[in-house]
RNA sequence: GGCUGAGUGGCGAAAUUGGCAUACGCAGCAGACUCAAAAUCUGCCGUCCUUCACUGGGCGUGUGGGUUCAACUCCCACCUCAGCCACCA
């Protein structure tokens, strides 16, 4: 009789067949059973699926189902985003409204994960461009209203000619919109609707420290540096001439007698008003050239306003100039220059003939020669020229600055975030309406709740040009106000999508809930996360917005914990031909394919085999084969040893089956412990390989009731990596259920244990040779062996021994002289 | 410029606590099976020297130093690559 060959066309048909819209797996909300939830990143493809997208989806669907093997509560669902823009862009090229375009994405990447077989709970789907999910969208914001947290402003903003839209800082990618990387961004100042993240800011970075071990390092060390809170002093230099103050905002007041001139950015209010015509067209220009935020080094550019202003410390009077490289969004928009101890001032005063005055000494060494100096001095060290705090060290008279600018009135000790606040407002179609109304005489009112949600119009025409498409939807604009109930307008600013992002993952336990976003008490036993699984890319913007969510949650009293995350697991990216995989690079394997050539097992496989998983993997079509060729020479070998497999046998154990049993129990152990810690599933699927090759060098050899033992342990053992191929086997092997509602095989240390204790033997630390002992011998049974060992003998004769290291049961190493 | 990683065969990689460097796979080579091929199975596979062969030995984890009986692993300095941030006062 031929053979069975493995065919996975036939056996992910049949088992796709037989999962296919029906839930495998559904949490209860038993909050007595330990529980784990286990959640991928959001999709964000706007075309179909290709192998790159799966890989985080293969690691987080192997966690999933060996937690349900262990018994663990398992909460493992699956939902989309909006795209808002892609959408828009589809609606404008193939004049496709956004919503029947998100809806047919939404349909392709649910079918494509359907056949990979992920195991996720699609009673708990959540698309966040459902109108429930608006409705809590909106609800959050007016919460946010309520306690000030959303805000509208004047602001300077982002504005990408292109998408004719406002970007956030963090959207700006090299000064120009992260979707079109040639369209630098302009600045515009337009009324914007801002959530007051850096009202967290202080929460935000000190919490990190509770995440410290789940998290990347890399990830909190970006996060960190995003937040970017720097200790300094606020001072106000009066103007010689006016009534008005300059504030600046320095890190390092000890050198303010090193001062010599002060720089306002160019968006500085003062900065229009203290220049005249030709000032202000410099002005402008130099507005521009920092919206463009051309990288690399920028020329640094500035000129005299012709004012001066006075040092509140020395009394002394210096010159108020503009420049480019002073920034307004950070720490007041003006600085003081003091070029002895800062490089960019050092730059820009010396190219302006501005003086260099040192007041700060090296500990070791004397004040430096301003007529002599390359560079800025930028350490601490000692103050000195500065009258009263000279001879003080650099910390000492900061704290003695402060205090005096704190009596005197003239600054204080400031904090300051580069962090900024989070600006939510979109000028654009598809996202979450704002839920508010513009009133003649009521100002700025909120949409009662009893109205949520409010829902965007069908009938609108997109053409990505100008603003808001919504701006011509009358019957959407025109509404009363729901305060005084006179003709007012509808808010047609729509959210930004990262707002979804931000807290879908809490709505998943409880996704049906109608009267609230969702019932705390359920939060309470799923949350934290357990493991979140995603890339890198969001280290810094979704992952931040989800933190503040929570905080926010958590004050608005509707969660209890303070973060969202407690594991974080960043997977690389998938390589083809040196390159990341993308459309224009034309190195996809999309996922369709991938599966009709090989299949959807060994697709995860060779994901999970290929590289550790937080490392970069190279897709490779024989590196793929050579998964699917040790799936075949799995399911080979148990096709053809079910008959032979028999339980009850009673035939005493051969040599061969000894050997088998301990390694398949090693291996048990390793890929337990894989799970268990690092996740190297490369390691495991290798220790897996190992274990079929020795199956296959014994199979003669061994007896019906350890053939039984281990096909069945095998089976499961791959069942977190290939579940289509184990749930076949495990019908071959005559059982029924889902081999991912089976008990995790324990492994039993005793059939583990090798025979004896191999230990090397090392000549001055050289492996010499090797003999096996049992285990326990005594030190000086070891080297007694050692010694009397036919390979070391040469090696000491006629040669004095100093030294003998001994590590029982594992090495002997002879130091030997002469 | 700052921060964070990484650098091991022809290639992807392993070595988890300082103790046999290169497990597992890919590619390659040889053999078995076959009329033949594919598939499959088995063996070889860092480098140099030695040997007809068996074998034995030197070198070898980016570079240079150090600690140690022993270093891919720890310490110091440097080089290269990647990612993120970047006139942040």
């Amino acid at each position: 009789m031929p053979e069975k060959q493995y065919d996975h066309n036939l056996i992910e048909m049949k088992w796709h067949r037989r999962w296919e819209n029906q839930p495998l797996y559904k949490p209860e909300h038993d909050t007595t059973k330990p529980k784990y939830y286990v959640l991928e990143m959001l999709p964000y493809p706007s075309g179909t699926l290709h192998v790159g997208h799966l890989r985080n989806y293969a690691i987080g669907d192997a966690l999933a189902r060996y937690k349900w093997m262990q018994g663990f509560n398992v909460l493992h669902p699956m939902g989309w985003d909006a795209f808002g823009l892609p959408a828009e862009n589809a609606a404008i090229k193939n004049n496709r409204h956004p919503r029947e375009w998100t809806l047919a994405n939404i349909a392709a990447m649910k079918r494509q994960h359907n056949r990979m077989g992920f195991s996720y709970d699609w009673d708990l789907e959540v698309s966040t461009c459902e109108p429930e999910y608006y409705r809590w969208n909106q609800w959050f914001f007016l919460k946010m209203l309520e306690r000030g947290i959303a805000y509208r402003k004047k602001a300077l903003v982002n504005w990408c000619p292109e998408c004719a839209t406002v970007l956030a800082n963090e959207q700006v990618v090299d000064g120009c919109c992260w979707r079109h990387e040639t369209t630098p961004v302009v600045q515009r100042e337009l009324d914007q609707w801002f959530f007051r993240i850096t009202q967290y800011a202080d929460e935000l970075l000190a919490d990190i420290a509770q995440l410290e071990g789940g998290w990347p390092e890399r990830v909190l060390t970006m996060q960190k540096n995003w937040i970017g809170r720097s200790e300094g002093t606020e001072v106000d230099f009066q103007l010689a001439d006016f009534e008005t103050k300059i504030r600046v905002f320095t890190t390092r007041v000890d050198t303010i007698f090193g001062a010599t001139c002060l720089i306002l950015a160019p968006g500085h209010s003062l900065a229009k008003e203290l220049v005249d015509a030709d000032g202000q067209k410099q002005v402008r220009a130099m507005l521009d050239a920092q919206a463009r935020k051309d990288p690399g080094d920028v020329l640094k550019e500035g000129f005299a306003t012709g004012h001066y202003a006075v040092n509140p410390y020395s009394g002394g009077k210096v010159p108020v100039w503009v420049g480019n490289f002073v920034l307004m969004g950070y720490g007041t928009g003006a600085i003081m220059a003091v070029p002895a101890h800062d490089q960019r001032d050092f730059e820009f005063c010396t190219q302006y003939g501005l003086p260099v005055v040192p007041v700060i000494r090296p500990m070791d060494g004397a004040l430096a020669d301003p007529a002599a100096m390359k560079e800025a001095f930028g350490d601490d060290g000692i103050v000195e020229n500065s009258g009263e705090y000279s001879g003080l060290g650099s910390e000492e008279a900061r704290t003695r600055m402060n205090a005096r600018a704190k009596a005197e009135g003239f600054g204080e000790k400031a904090i300051t975030f580069r962090l900024k606040d989070w600006g939510v407002s979109r000028q654009r179609y598809w996202g979450t309406p704002i839920p508010v109304v513009h009133c003649p005489t009521c100002g700025v009112v909120p949409v009662p709740e009893d109205q949520l949600p409010v829902l965007l119009p069908l009938n609108v025409a997109i053409t990505g040009k100008g603003k808001s498409p919504l701006e011509n939807v009358p019957e959407f604009l025109n509404v009363k106000c729901p305060v005084c109930g006179e003709d007012a307008r509808r808010e047609t600013d729509t959210m930004d999508t990262f707002v979804d992002s931000s807290w879908y993952f809490y709505r998943y336990c409880d996704a049906h809930n109608s009267s609230a976003p969702f019932d705390s008490k359920k939060i309470a036993y799923w949350f934290p996360i357990d493991q979140y699984i995603g890339g890198v890319e969001h280290a810094i913007l979704h992952l931040i917005y989800s933190r503040f969510w929570t905080k926010m949650m958590r004050d608005i009293g509707v969660i209890q914990n303070d973060e969202p995350v407690k594991r974080l697991f960043t997977q690389g990216m998938v390589i083809k031909d040196g390159a990341k995989m993308s459309k224009s690079k034309g190195n996809v394997v999309s996922a369709d394919e991938m599966i009709d050539k090989f299949g959807a097992d060994t697709g995860r496989v060779f994901e999970l085999f290929a590289a550790p998983p937080e490392r970069d993997l190279d897709w490779t079509d024989t590196g793929a084969e050579g998964s699917y060729r040790f799936l075949a020479r799995v399911y080979r070998f148990v096709t053809r040893n079910v008959d032979r497999a028999d339980l009850s046998s009673t035939l005493p154990r051969t040599e061969a089956d000894k050997r088998v049993l301990r390694k398949l129990h090693q291996t048990l152990k390793k890929v337990t412990e894989d799970f268990e810690s690092r996740w190297h599933f490369n390691t495991s699927i290798a220790a897996i390989m190992e274990f079929v090759n020795e199956l296959y060098a014994s199979e003669s050899e061994l007896t019906p009731a350890v053939i039984a033992h281990v096909l069945e342990r095998l089976t499961l053992l791959l069942g977190p990596f290939a579940p289509y191929v184990a749930e076949e086997m495990w019908e071959e092997l005559g059982r029924t259920g889902p081999v991912f509602k089976q008990k995790w095989p324990a492994y039993d240390d005793e059939l583990a244990r090798e025979a004896g204790a191999e230990v090397v033997l090392q000549v001055n630390g050289k492996m010499r040779s090797k003999i096996v002992v049992p285990f326990g011998a005594s030190k000086e049974d070891l080297e007694q062996r050692a010694r009397e060992d036919d390979k070391i003998q040469p090696f000491l004769a006629g040669k004095q021994v100093a030294k003998v290291i001994i590590v029982p049961d594992k090495l002997v190493n002879f130091v030997v002289k002469g």
